[in-house]
DNA sequence: ACCTGAACACCGTTCAAGT
DNA sequence: ACCTGAACACCGTTCAAGT
């Protein structure tokens, strides 16, 4: 019966299992937690025996992102590339919320995982049907970076750093303590400044998804712009 | 004459010899050889040493960010707005290429420091200096993001991630293994179509000072245009 | 042949013993 | 009072000994 309790406690270890626990792990405790031991014992088994799976940490971290990728929706087919793309990259936004790791995690690690790599592909696909020029798509890829992932680097995004889920605080400027807002009289000034629909609330912090839609807006006006204008790279001096 | 050796090799320590020699060795060495032990060694000193002149290793990363920041050219006063932030961050830029970990570093730690505070200070003023009200200058900076710094997380950059200087290799789509070019057909077009000047110069990679400068030009572009429309974010449902 | 405990070579940091 | 060696509580990973 202890060869019983053994088998209900643990199922066979597969490498879908232990990304799953990994990424469940670093949802929880925050990625600083995620160590190759604390993961095993989570899992019920002893450290060694996730090497089975994995060949090391790193390809530890490549499949956790994969499993986060994968998450995504797919690209739901349509007529205008801008909706198309803005759509999706809402979604993967949304995917990343839930996995304040993830795009720490990313950064840190080279992106040529086999995830990242397809969505990547099906994104430069959707401006290519959109009728933009490979050349047009290759430094629109560029200048969107990691945003068409669906993060953005923050300068004051603490939550992320931290690798949590959890409440959002608005850690914004608009929480700059009493000192340093003397210091810094013009960040202490558009802390307050986001002024949306109600002009009363001051000191709230902002909106997170209306700054990133503002920001992505701003990227995807300006390629509808080039685009419109057949902007091309060529003759450029060298 | 062996006191007369010791104070030969080590002059005073004191937190800005701790931070010259730690950004000095996360240059030479690539950030993930900054051990408090390693660093110590360099120096000449006991691990422990080090304790008195910083409160930990976290706090000796701030710093040598801060070192990084503070060798970005100060603002140039100017009537435009566009082109005293334009230069400044193409400044950042370079001052950032001589220190490849920092973006990372940059993005992992919190970014209320003092060198940092100030920068983005000054920046804002540059805004509020070209007439931006303060509702606007708030959203524009947060779609800056971290580009406002200088860097931008570009999908392929594996100099970045080594965390070393050195020759910058075009490892960017154009350097698609053949299998991976197979099953990722976009990717492999694109990889190869920056054209510009030279129409013949296929698979070289690309040139990363021309695809930050599209980009932060796409992005002050936009930000112009929507300054010269009176901008606002008033109205917008919440 | 497979699995796994102990061991190795590191970490950052605490703390008590030495001067 | 100051400095510092040893120690603590961790890492990822190797390797040899056990089944």
């Amino acid at each position: 019966m202890v060869e019983q309790a053994d088998t209900l406690r643990r199922t066979p270890l597969s490498r879908d299992r232990i990304l799953r626990a990994a990424v469940a792990l670093a949802n929880e405790a925050g990625i600083e937690s995620l160590s190759m031991r604390n993961l095993a014992q989570d899992l019920g088994v002893v450290p060694m025996a996730l090497y089975k799976h994995v060949a090391n940490k790193d390809e530890l971290l490549d499949g956790m992102i994969d499993v986060v990728v994968g998450e995504i929706d797919p690209l739901v087919p349509g007529a205008d590339w801008k909706h198309m793309v803005r759509r999706r990259i809402l979604s993967a936004r949304q995917v990343l919320r839930r996995h304040p790791w993830a795009p720490l995690a990313i950064e840190s690690r080279n992106m040529a995982t086999p995830a990242i790599l397809a969505y990547l592909d099906s994104m430069v696909g959707a401006f290519r049907a959109g009728g933009f020029s490979a050349d047009l798509a290759h430094h629109v890829m560029h200048a969107m970076g990691s945003r068409i992932l669906g993060f953005s680097q923050e300068l004051f995004d603490a939550a992320r750093r931290a690798g949590r889920s959890g409440t959002t605080v608005p850690d914004s400027p608009a929480a700059l303590p009493p000192g340093v807002a003397a210091r810094f009289p013009h960040l202490a000034e558009i802390a307050t400044a986001a002024s949306h629909d109600d002009e009363s609330v001051v000191g709230q912090g902002c909106d997170d998804q209306f700054e990133f839609e503002f920001a992505l807006d701003l990227l995807l006006d300006g390629i509808e712009r080039l685009h419109q204008q057949g902007w091309t790279s060529s003759r450029r001096p060298r």
